[in-house]
Parts: structure tokens; sequence; C-alpha cells
DNA sequence: CGGCATCCTTGGAGATACTG
DNA sequence: CAGTATCTCCAAGGATGCCG
């Protein structure tokens, strides 16, 4: 089946990369950047992320699915009237904040239209 | 035509998001995750970079070509008898350097099965 | 509110072959 | 060596609806 060696050939990937390449075959996907980037600074629920990522509730409960199944996010449920489910970093999530921190700062000084300020 | 509907999607979404946002769907995605680390220490050429990546010809092929056309990776033809070309990173490409050293350390930290040694 | 189930579409990527 | 061309296929994701 190919479905089984595509996934052997990923599998095979991960083992012969160096560390870095198999994180990134963790996290590296759009919507899972945008989510760890998005909890980065506070914990959300379900629809904070949905509105803040643009991305459809299936899409969304996929990647917070693999996030959690590989330890980045933790999920939380308050058992009220409506229920209420909060998303928010792990210890290993939290981690990667310098990661992002670095990202912003390269974001700042490259993408920002900012006209002549810094530099 | 949803492709356009789509297209206009993206740009909004580059639009209305931070630059962080903006660089992640420019970078995040796991080929050119996986390149821009890969040239990240020296220049490569095309089949060194197809081992190391372990991408196909045209997968390599067009995640360079975004890659270049958003600046991030430079590219130069040497003219001998068997053709050579260069792939190596433009400033803006090389200001991304701290990010992933960050994701090195990180990496390390928490993906490597290293027993105890540094810590 | 926080999802899951379903249907459908699209493009990304595999495989293979070919060229300057 | 460094790609381009072609064909195919699958899985990610959009749209919509439903439910505890």
């Amino acid at each position: 089946m190919s479905a089984n060696d595509r996934q052997e050939e990923i599998e095979k990937r991960n083992q012969s990369a160096c560390p870095t390449i198999q994180s990134l075959n963790e996290i590296g996907e759009i919507w899972r950047l945008n989510i760890l980037h998005d909890l980065m600074d506070e914990e959300k629920r379900f629809n904070e992320l949905k509105r803040s990522t643009n991305a459809r509730s299936r899409t969304l409960s996929n990647a917070l699915d693999s996030l959690i199944e590989n330890g980045y996010v933790k999920r939380r449920t308050e058992e009220a009237a409506p229920i209420a489910v909060f998303y928010s970093l792990s210890e290993k999530g939290r981690a990667l904040k310098p990661v992002f921190d670095e990202l912003d700062d390269w974001a700042a000084d490259w993408l920002d239209d900012v006209p002549a300020d810094s530099v």
C-alpha cells in the first residue's frame, strides 16, 4: 500500500534527520505554527483560536489533536452550562517561546513596512 | 472561481495577520523549512539539497523557486562543462539564523535521545 | 460552545522519463 | 548536473449540517 510506504518514508526521514528536522515535522505546518504562535502568550479557547487562525473547525481540531498528541499543547475543560474548553502550551510548547521571539524580531526587521525608523 | 477566492482568502490572511504570521506563510512549509535549515551553514547545490532534504527534483525546484521569489535564497550558476548551480541564503535568509539556532537548542533539549551529556 | 460527520474539491507531491 | 514535463493519486482543507 502506498499509504504505508508513505508513512514509512516519513518515519525514515524522521529517524535519519537531525532533531531539528524531526521537530519541524511535528510543528512545521502552517496551522500548527499559527496555533503555537497564538497560544504563546495566553491560554485560548476553541472559538478564539478559530477566529484568530482563520481555520475551519475541523482543520483546527485536527491541528490541535496532533499538537496535543505530541505534547505541545494541553487541553483544559470547564464544566459549565455551555461547556468551555481552553488550550494552552505545555512546558515543551512554552519552551518554544524563544524561537518565536526570534522570529518576531526577524519579522519586525524584514517584513514590517515601517519606512525608516530603526534599521 | 474558487481558485480566486482562495487566493483572496490567503491575501486577506496575510494582510490582517501580524508580520510573524505573514512570514510563516512564506516559509512555514516543511520543504521550505528544510531547505532553509540545510542552507543555514553552507552553500549547496541542487543535488546536495535533493539528497539532504529527501525531496523529489520537482518538489525541490518548486520550493526553491518560492524561496528565491520571496528573497530568502540566492542562486549562483557556474558555467562549467557540467553546469553547476549553487544555492545560498540571501541576507534576509541569513537573518533567520538566530531563529534556527533557538530551534536547534530547543530540539536538543526536548527531542534528543541523548542520555545525559550536556543538559 | 466545541466539536464531529459528510461530501467535495484542489493542489501538492510521488514516480518516471526526458533534455540542454 | 540541474532541472522540466506528464500523469496520477491521496490527503488536507473548504462548506455545510448536526449534536451534547
